[in-house]
RNA sequence: GCGGAUAUGGCGGAAUAGGCAGACGCGUUAGAUUCAGGUUCUAAUCGGGGCAACUCGGUGGAGGUUCAAGUCCUCUUAUCCGCACCA
């Protein structure tokens, strides 16, 4: 027998597919197209992760099964490559991160391509790449010329360590989410992208898609829409306050007034010395300042506020003078940065309430609102509120709009939980902001014709303490002249955040070396949307959210041909250590890609990422678990000596083969990699059973096996003597006629407990099967005497009969 | 606190749409092969009782619906993920 050796095995294989380019999609064929997409990786000095494994092989196997099934697929692979690690290495060993860069990719390309992928790499793509961030620089200016990209003075998370504006969304936990470091609060004034003006379609179109129902959930609930009022109180200083509520029906229970401690009329009235108690309210100011919006949130267990001294505001519907109170649970970010608080129908309101002894007043019936905030009061009946009492709920909304309304002190207003995204990074390593400031022109788009304003070679990254980028210091790339009047100018020194480069490199995979366009209309008509995005639940609401903006946006200006950049998306589960915890270095049970293909083989490692457990969910990695699909890919390998002659499925074998194919393409499509592959182990067990496989039967596996494990089937394919490309032949077509026996056994139960089984025929009728069963030597002396209530045949399952 | 999920043998996990719980594998035990270890092969493997045919119990916990519940409903506990006083 010939020896199993995986190693030259895959090396063979591994090395015709890259000098053949066996894989490469073609933008000019009459097949149809599928475009199945992982999301590309970060090349990180650590080198491969086995989590990635696990997505890029389910993709593969869909990709393949794709081929085989007449596609022309499109599976590429690139490397969004900017970033702060990179950097951050770059800072401490004095290497140019393009230096950094290229040997990151060069060990995560070699890492997958000894896994036997089957990327396109004549498409393969890098972010850092200038021929690329042209394209990103390039719908940058369309954002810009399209009033979605502007520049706003704002508080922003300043991360200490890496001298570095973050997102909201970037801030985890209170830290950094890249380095860990403290996140403080600074003004600053900062590119951002008006992502809100698509909150609305980017819930409404995700009818569009095929997203999983937590996916969904998550980016509706992370935009956050909600239907209210903005309502206008006028004060005692003068200057009206404008509050946002989603409760406008409550508006007689509101007994103060909050507004955030940054809110801009507190200057005015500072300013014109409308408050006695100034030095308490700055120094609470100054307090919550020092706070990150975390802190701020996370210590609100424990109300804190001061209230406003020679200021009250007046509730317009029974114009009661009410105290107003500045306290950081109120963030200036959301909503009008002000509220009315009505204590007895808001638990938050209510604690304050308590804890600084205001007035509490019912408005909805049916709670104890002394005890608590009685907030699940949907259906209740308004009280204590003028001409709202009586009416339900529902009906005060609508009474009260009306009113306010008519008296043009108020309005209805959907607001969205959903920021506009910070862009601006004062970084090194990203993508320069194509943009010059003009003295006489102010922001000047830089012509298209100059992209790509590439990054300047510089002597050191890093970033000044004044939160400059290291580009500021490099006279002779800042010092530019404005596009418009030719004046002397200067170059936006901020870069783009690493988001940038990933939220549309799908577009690029269809036509990467185009230089004329992002990518030709062609070749976009032709294969997008993505059929079929993989991606970690972890980018739901950050990349994901930002792509499909990005998408609509070059949708509405006439670039790409679909509202939605992704027709499908799913989402694999983390692989945890032995342990069952997150693998990390710290914690010492990381598992090396590179360790496992050298002991078990490549195609051992594809096949136990996805036999290893539900797709979607976590699982933890077992260093014995694995020898069981090895131990199944040798018996695999050890039955081609022994083949039984034969070409077609023997008559024993044939319902096995057709359930099995049945199987495994319906598990493919489902995610359900791992039962595919256990139907596959109980096909095997079924073939030994019948004396081993003929050479029909054997080929079948093999192709159904290809996708899973495509180096040893191609050998094995090979060695039963054919010269085409296994991943090139028909996927096996099943007989649904071939998948069912003539005869199958039920349970036969009575009153719900199984007493035998009995074989019935598939065509039997119920009263047959009945029959057949009350006459069994088993139940018939049980239903002696008895009275027979109720009879049931569940065709092909079970018969219950239920007895007095 | 809010939102989302999850809970099944010693372990990973199976179980269309409410219909035979534990597929497939790991591990373990016994036997065969082997000088031996490893490999490979065969058999057993949810728990209690029984020589056995069989029988009783069993899917985090407590109730409920149903002829029938891992699956549906109510309550509850634990764990994980996301978000963080969002008005």
């Amino acid at each position: 027998m010939k020896k199993f050796d995986f190693a030259a095995i895959e090396k063979k294989w591994q090395t015709k597919w890259q000098t053949e380019n066996t894989f490469a999609a073609s933008n000019d064929t009459d097949k149809p197209a599928y475009f199945a997409l992982v999301e590309f990786p970060y090349p990180s000095g650590q080198g491969l992760h086995v989590g990635h494994p696990r997505s890029y092989t389910a993709l593969d196997v869909v990709a393949r099964k794709r081929r085989m099934q007449g596609y022309n697929v499109l599976y590429p692979m690139g490397w969004d490559a900017f970033g702060l690690p990179t950097e951050n290495y770059a800072i401490k060993n004095h290497i140019h991160p393009e230096v950094v860069t290229e040997k990151n990719v060069a060990r995560f390309k070699s890492q997958l391509q000894g896994l036997g992928l089957s990327f396109d790499w004549t498409r393969e793509i890098n972010t850092t790449d200038p021929s690329y961030y042209k394209w990103t620089q390039w719908i940058f200016l369309q954002l810009f010329k399209n009033g979605l990209a502007y520049k706003k003075e704002m508080a922003v998370n300043w991360c200490n360590s890496c001298k570095c504006v973050l997102a909201n969304e970037e801030v985890v936990g209170g830290v950094c989410e890249r380095c860990g470091g403290e996140v403080v609060r600074k003004v600053k004034s900062q590119w951002m992208l008006k992502i809100t003006a698509y909150a609305q379609r980017l819930i409404d179109d995700l009818d569009l898609v095929n997203y999983p129902d937590r996916v969904r959930a998550q980016q509706i609930n992370w935009i956050g829409r909600s239907t209210g009022a903005q309502v206008t109180f006028k004060t005692t200083a003068g200057e009206p306050v404008v509050v946002y509520t989603t409760r406008p029906d409550t508006l007689f229970g509101a007994t103060y007034m909050v507004v955030s401690p940054e809110h801009p009329l507190l200057e005015t009235w500072i300013e014109a010395g409308k408050l006695k108690n100034v030095e308490a309210v700055r120094a609470y100011q100054e307090a919550a300042a020092r706070k990150s919006d975390f802190e701020r949130t996370e210590v609100a267990k424990d109300k804190s506020g001061v209230c406003l001294d020679g200021v009250l505001a007046i509730n317009p519907v029974n114009g009661r003078e009410i105290p107003i109170f500045i306290s950081d649970y109120v963030l200036v970010s959301y909503g009008t940065g002000a509220i009315m608080a009505v204590p007895a129908h808001d638990t938050r309101d209510w604690e304050f309430a308590k804890k600084f002894d205001l007035p509490i007043v019912e408005v909805v019936k049916g709670g104890d609102v002394e005890k608590e905030a009685f907030t699940d009061c949907a259906t209740g009946i308004m009280v204590n509120s003028g001409f709202l009492d009586g009416l339900s709920v529902e009906e005060a909304k609508k009474a009260i709009l009306e009113y306010l309304t008519n008296e043009g002190i108020g309005e209805q207003k959907v607001n969205y939980k959903l920021r506009d995204w910070v862009f601006s990074r004062q970084r090194y390593w990203g993508e320069p902001i194509p943009i010059v400031h003009c003295p006489h022109c102010g922001q000047v788009a830089v012509p298209e014709e100059q992209l790509p304003i590439r990054l300047p070679m510089v002597d050191s990254y890093e970033p000044t303490d004044n939160g400059e980028s290291p580009l500021a210091a490099i006279d002779s790339w800042v010092n530019t002249t404005c596009p418009k009047c030719g004046a002397p100018a200067k170059r936006e020194t901020d870069t783009m955040p690493q988001w940038a480069g990933s939220s549309w490199y799908f577009l690029r995979y269809c036509d990467p070396h185009n230089d004329t366009a992002l990518a030709s209309k062609e070749a976009l008509e032709y294969w997008t949307p993505v059929n079929w995005y993989n991606g970690g639940m972890e980018h739901t609401t950050l990349h994901l959210l930002y792509s499909r903006f990005w998408h609509k946006f070059l949708y509405d200006i006439g670039v790409v041909p679909s509202a939605e950049p992704y027709a499908m998306r799913t989402s694999h589960g983390m692989i945890l250590g032995e342990n069952g915890e997150k693998m990390s270095k710290s914690r010492g049970n990381v598992i090396n890609p590179d360790d496992i293909v050298n002991e078990f083989g490549a195609d051992t490692l594809r096949m136990y990422e996805m036999f290893i457990g539900d797709f979607e969910k976590a699982a933890p990695w077992s260093s014995s678990s694995i020898r069981g699909v090895q131990r199944f890919l040798e018996r695999v390998w050890a039955l081609s000596d022994t083949l039984l002659p034969g070409d077609s499925v023997r008559p024993q074998m044939e319902i096995a083969v057709n359930r099995t194919i049945r199987k495994v393409g319906e598990d493919i499509e489902n995610l359900k990699f791992n039962t595919a592959i256990a139907a596959m182990m109980a096909l095997l067990n079924d073939m030994n059973d019948a004396g081993g496989p003929n050479r029909a039967e054997y080929a079948i596996l093999l192709q159904l096996l290809n996708p899973f494990a495509p180096h040893m089937t191609e050998e094995l394919w090979e060695l039963l003597g054919h010269t085409e490309d296994l991943a090139y032949t028909p996927w096996p077509i099943y007989d649904p006629n071939k998948c069912t026996a003539d005869t199958v056994e039920i349970a036969v139960q009575i009153n719900g407990k199984i007493r035998t089984r009995i074989v019935v025929g598939m065509q039997d009728d119920a009263s047959m099967v009945l029959a057949q069963a009350k006459a069994n030597e088993r139940i018939a002396p049980e239903l002696e005497g008895k009275q027979i209530v109720k009879e049931l045949y569940v065709p092909h399952k079970l018969v219950n009969i239920v007895v007095k």
